[in-house]
This record gives structure tokens, C-alpha cells and sequence, in this order.
DNA sequence: ATTAATTCGGATAAATTAATCTTATTAAAC
DNA sequence: GTTTAATAAGATTAATTTATCCGAATTAAT
């Protein structure tokens, strides 16, 4: 089975947007967020956690507390939650898994796939979390 | 950590390109081909038993027995490859995991990564294994 | 003060993927 | 025929990822 983003990626990417979308409330507890998503509480409750270690998120403790974008969502790019969950190795080494990718010793779809690769990463990078805000809270509504 | 292709898939993928990069012999062993990619030689043995099944491969027993392609390297597409060990799930379902993927109901980076994941399927789909020969056996030589 | 609801940290369990081992079968070489 | 070297198939183990559990600390409401 490929994957692209490990599941705790892709969890803390739709928790950022689901954050990132509904505004209305200071503090969103990973209960709701969790039951809202359709994921498990504690799995997120963890992923929300060293998202708060990033910087990423804020949290606060006690009764009524939960979490919130510690920073404008207009600040946060998908890249930069990419980064802080599973890093930003895919975007390094060899898809082949070959030992040493570099420019010296390219693997053998080097010029094929490094196109690709770089889109990729432009993209993550260039696309912040705001301009997700409309389709995320469609989304969440059929969930 | 993102993964693209699982262990299997990349290895998979060496392996084939190896076969297909040395055609001086008939038969090559996992043994020897284990070796020269410094892969486990058990693991390589059991993928590409699976590859035989998909008739991508073929195989002889017995002594000074081994793999082969079983298909002419201009008529194997990486994506073949992909398609037989990892599926072709990638392409198809949410990159954030959203359940039920579709154009209905596309999940927020829909028409982004859309174009990136066409553009993948496109290049695996186009590339046959007889076009990077030459860079495969520079890059076997530095392992 | 007490209670309830929360984050936090550490430990643990379950599931999946990666790797290895074991035995059987096959075929060439001697 | 016996030995040797290979694939094949199935079982087992190891490592990693995913998920859950528990107890402590924190905060708001009663
Ligand atoms: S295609 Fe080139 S840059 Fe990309 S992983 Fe392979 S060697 Fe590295
Ligand atoms: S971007 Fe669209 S097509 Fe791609 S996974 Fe998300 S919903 Fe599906």
C-alpha cells in the first residue's frame, strides 16, 4: 500500500483545517474535534499535542479548554504540517530507495520524478491553510 | 515519516530495472541480485515470486536456475510495477484522508493535488523500464 | 472546597509492514 | 543416483506505525 502522508499527517492536516475553518469558538476540545472528524480521540488528542510543540497549535489546559491556530491561518502552509509530522524526507531521497540520492549519483527516474517532486513541494508550500476554510467546512458536513 | 512506495514497491522496482539493465545472462539469481542492490536477499526472493505471479517476472528452479522479465523491458510501465505490489489506492483516495473520495465530494485540496497526482499516474504510466538502462547500471555501480 | 472536564506524559496494546527461517520441490552437474 | 544450488510456499519473528489506556496536572463551574 503506498502512501503519501502518514495517517498522523494526514489527521493533524484535517485538524489544522478543521481549526482553521470554524472560528467561532476560542477553545475546541480534541473530543469534538475528534468526533466531528470521525477519528480517534486519543490518537488525536496526541497528534494535536506536539502540534502545540511546533507552535503550530495553542492549547489550554482545565475544564472548557481545548486548542486553537496558534498562528493567522493565513501563516500556516500545508508544508509547514507536513514538516513538523513526518518531516521533510520525501523530498530528499530517492523514490527508488536507492542509498545516496543527490545530483551526483541520480537514481534512475531522476529528471522524470524530480519534476514532479518539486511541484509537489511548491505547491505544499505555497498553499495556506485559509484558502481551504469554504470546501473543509463542506467536507466535514458529510462526514 | 511519508513513504511514496512501501519497501516492497521500491525494491520491486530496483529489481526490475536491475533485469532489465543486464541482459547478458538468462537467468540471475536473488542471491546475486540481493548482493548487488544490498537488499535483503529473503525479501527480494518473496517480491519477486510475487512479480512471477503477475507474470512480470519469470523464474527457473534448480540449480543455476534464477529471474528474468518475462515481458520485454519497452513493454513494462513503472506503473505495472506500482499496480502489482502497492495498488494503484494512491491515486484514487483523499491525500488527507478524508473518507469517500470523489468529485461530489472532494476533499480541500481537491483541485490542487488533483493536477500533481495526474501528472504521477501520467508520468509512471508513459515511462517503460527499457528507457533508464543506462542509469540504472551507473547507479548499480556506486552501491 | 468539590466536582467535572480538559490537556499532558508515559506506558501499553493492536495492527501492519518488513524481514527471516524452515521445509519442500526442482533441475543441473558430477 | 548423489550432491549442489536454486525457486516456492508457509510460518515465524522483528520493527514500525497506529491506537488506546491511565494517572497527574490544570482550570472552570458549582
Ligand atoms: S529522482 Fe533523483 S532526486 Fe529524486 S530521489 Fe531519485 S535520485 Fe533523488
Ligand atoms: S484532492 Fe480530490 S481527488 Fe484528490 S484525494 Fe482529495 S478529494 Fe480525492
Amino acid at each position: 500500500m503506498s502512501v503519501i502522508f502518514s495517517k498522523k499527517c494526514e489527521y493533524a492536516l484535517q485538524a489544522i483545517l478543521y481549526l482553521a475553518s470554524k472560528d467561532e469558538k476560542e477553545y475546541f476540545s480534541a473530543r469534538e474535534i475528534a468526533k466531528d472528524l470521525k477519528i480517534p480521540k486519543e490518537f488525536i488528542s496526541k497528534i494535536l499535542q506536539s502540534l502545540v510543540n511546533f507552535k503550530i497549535v495553542g492549547s489550554k489546559k482545565g475544564k472548557n479548554g481545548g486548542f486553537y491556530l496558534a498562528k493567522n491561518p493565513n501563516k500556516i502552509r500545508l508544508i509547514d504540517i507536513v514538516e513538523a509530522i513526518d518531516g521533510l524526507d520525501v523530498f530528499t531521497t530517492c523514490v527508488l530507495g536507492f542509498p545516496e540520492c543527490s545530483y551526483d549519483s541520480p537514481c534512475p527516474v531522476h529528471s522524470e520524478w524530480g519534476k514532479l517532486r518539486s511541484l509537489a513541494y511548491d505547491m505544499l508550500s505555497s498553499q495556506t491553510i485559509d484558502h481551504f476554510t469554504e470546501k473543509t467546512l463542506k467536507k466535514i458536513n458529510q462526514l
